[in-house]
RNA sequence: GCCCUCAUCGUCUAGUGGCCUAGGACGCCGCCCUUUCAAGGCGGUAGCACGGGUUCGAAUCCCGUUGGGGGUACCA
């Protein structure tokens, strides 16, 4: 699963990299291994490939807990040189003591000279006076009074390395220069450019970019809201659209332009612009943009894009026909038409499905509204229209339907609606005398028929 | 609670003291086009959170209020 903030992350990783000649370092940051599985890292590889950060792109995986030794050798030099030291207080015993949930470790271990041992993590000593400023791409220079940090855990009772000191021994000893992440590390910020600064190094550049929110203006949670890549991806949203959406969230390119090809962002994106306030991830706008996207794609390059909901894959269902029955040349002679309807890719089954099935799927509420009293005679003279026909083709067609219209003094938008729902099941879809053409005179006839014996 | 942080249409944004009667996009509404539905064209709706300053002049600078977000683990 590779969370869309994320997908956002690694893209403002990969384009401050891009535009200052550096690289972009992958590190998979799985130090707590009851919440990290290895083959999640496929996912998120291949999906940071389909979005346009290709494999070789960048260093990396590297693998966080491949350096625990390092991580264990750090916390050992910082408790022998009196940075830190060994607690063996628990949660609850802090809280009695301090009588608040909320206040954080109270010192209580800083002077009592206690060794390693069974149960005692190390707890990094924090300075008591002064303030931390730490330089910020998007944010300036935000200050933290250090008095208020707490002297927090850098390793566990078990000897592992938290999160804090391992990014900081990791950083340091990969060369980070600039570290680009969501706004929820802010408060990490300082207290990891302490620990680089007791390890004897110099801080490297941040840039917290705001959370994406939800509708409800809470950072989007995998328990929630629909955050995976993948799922997007599924759903047929084009990769293009995706990193123009997620790049917008935030910023925007010069010009009243949103929709601009990856070359203008590459070039223009700028951490110092981005908003500070939180961004609203708008799946109907991200609609809205991939209609744009899918438009703009030749009739070969979207024939292409739609082949995977028509055959399905690994991780898109299958279509409800039978494999052999789907015929490439009936679907790229009516493939332009649905082009201009659909708005993710996924949408363009139940568009073209009557071609392929035996027989049309029936939506009962299609059924009811165009089947009402005098729908039975124009099926009727259809059949008997259609089945003259010397050319089976969709001018033919429409010019034989206009003609049953015309006698009974109905429009062709009323007269086509039986017709369609009898032979495509709905009452919307593809223009109807192409879709006629296209499924051809036997099949069209039956279902006719068919429709007319139903009545 | 404490710390940090933020605040332009419903939403994403442009705007960096006069070009702003605040621009664009999505959404929504209407009209046109039209074989359904889309697409397309045209038009409309709606905003500088509030209160004080500073200034000849403030969406833009300062202070406060209110409201939002993030953090506050032997998670990352």
């Amino acid at each position: 699963m590779f969370h869309v903030g994320g997908a956002r992350s690694a893209l403002q990783n990969w384009i401050y990299a891009q535009q200052h000649g550096g690289v972009f370092v992958l590190r998979i940051e799985d130090t707590d291994a009851a919440r990290n599985r290895p083959e999640w890292t496929e996912g998120i590889l291949s999906a940071m490939d389909w979005i346009g950060i290709p494999r070789g792109g960048y260093e990396g995986p590297y693998f966080q807990s491949s350096y625990a030794d390092e991580h264990t050798a750090a916390a050992t030099r910082l408790y022998g040189e009196g940075r830190a030291y060994y607690c063996d207080c628990t949660r609850e015993q802090v809280i009695a003591r301090t009588g608040n949930q909320h206040t954080g470790y109270d010192g209580f271990c800083r002077d009592r000279g206690l060794g390693p041992g069974e149960g005692r993590a190390l707890r990094f000593r924090t300075p008591d006076d002064g303030e931390t400023v730490v330089v910020d791409l998007v944010r300036g220079k935000p200050s933290f009074e250090n008095r208020l940090f707490e002297d927090f855990i850098i390793a566990r009772s078990d000897g592992s390395a938290v999160f804090l000191l391992a990014n900081a021994v990791d950083d340091m000893s990969m060369g980070i220069t600039h570290v680009i992440r969501g706004e929820e590390h802010l408060p990490n910020a300082p207290r990891q450019q302490l620990l680089w600064e007791a390890l004897g190094g110099t801080p490297p550049v941040w840039a917290h970019v705001p959370v994406i929110v939800n509708e409800k203006r809470q950072k989007l949670s995998k328990r929630r809201d629909k955050v995976a890549l993948e799922d997007y991806r599924d759903e047929g949203y084009l990769a293009a659209t995706m990193r123009n959406y997620l790049m917008l969230l935030g910023w925007a390119p010069s010009g009243d332009r949103e929709i601009v090809p990856w070359s203008v962002i590459e070039q223009e994106y700028r951490l110092e612009d981005v908003n500070h306030a939180p961004a609203f991830f708008d799946v109907k706008k991200l609609r809205a943009f991939n209609g744009d996207y899918i438009r703009a794609l030749s009739a070969e390059e979207f024939v292409a894009a739609c082949t995977p909901w028509l055959t399905g894959t690994a991780t898109i269902p299958a279509p409800p026909w039978d494999p052999s029955s789907f015929d490439p040349a009936v679907f790229a002679a009516v493939a332009p038409l649905a082009q201009t309807r659909i708005a993710v890719l996924s949408e363009i089954v139940e568009y073209v499905d009557f071609l392929f099935l035996d027989e049309p799927v029936h939506d009962p509420a299609s059924w009811a509204k165009a089947m009402k009293d005098g729908s039975g005679d124009i099926l009727d003279a259809a059949v008997a229209a259609f089945a003259g026909l010397d050319e089976w083709a969709a001018e033919p067609l429409k010019a034989a339907l206009e003609q049953v219209g015309l006698a009974r003094g109905l429009k062709l938008g009323k007269t086509q609606a039986p017709v369609r729902v009898a032979v495509t099941g709905r009452s919307v879809g593809l223009p109807l005398f192409e879709s006629l053409e296209a499924l051809g005179r036997d099949r069209t006839l039956a279902r006719l028929a068919a429709a007319r014996a139903r009545l």
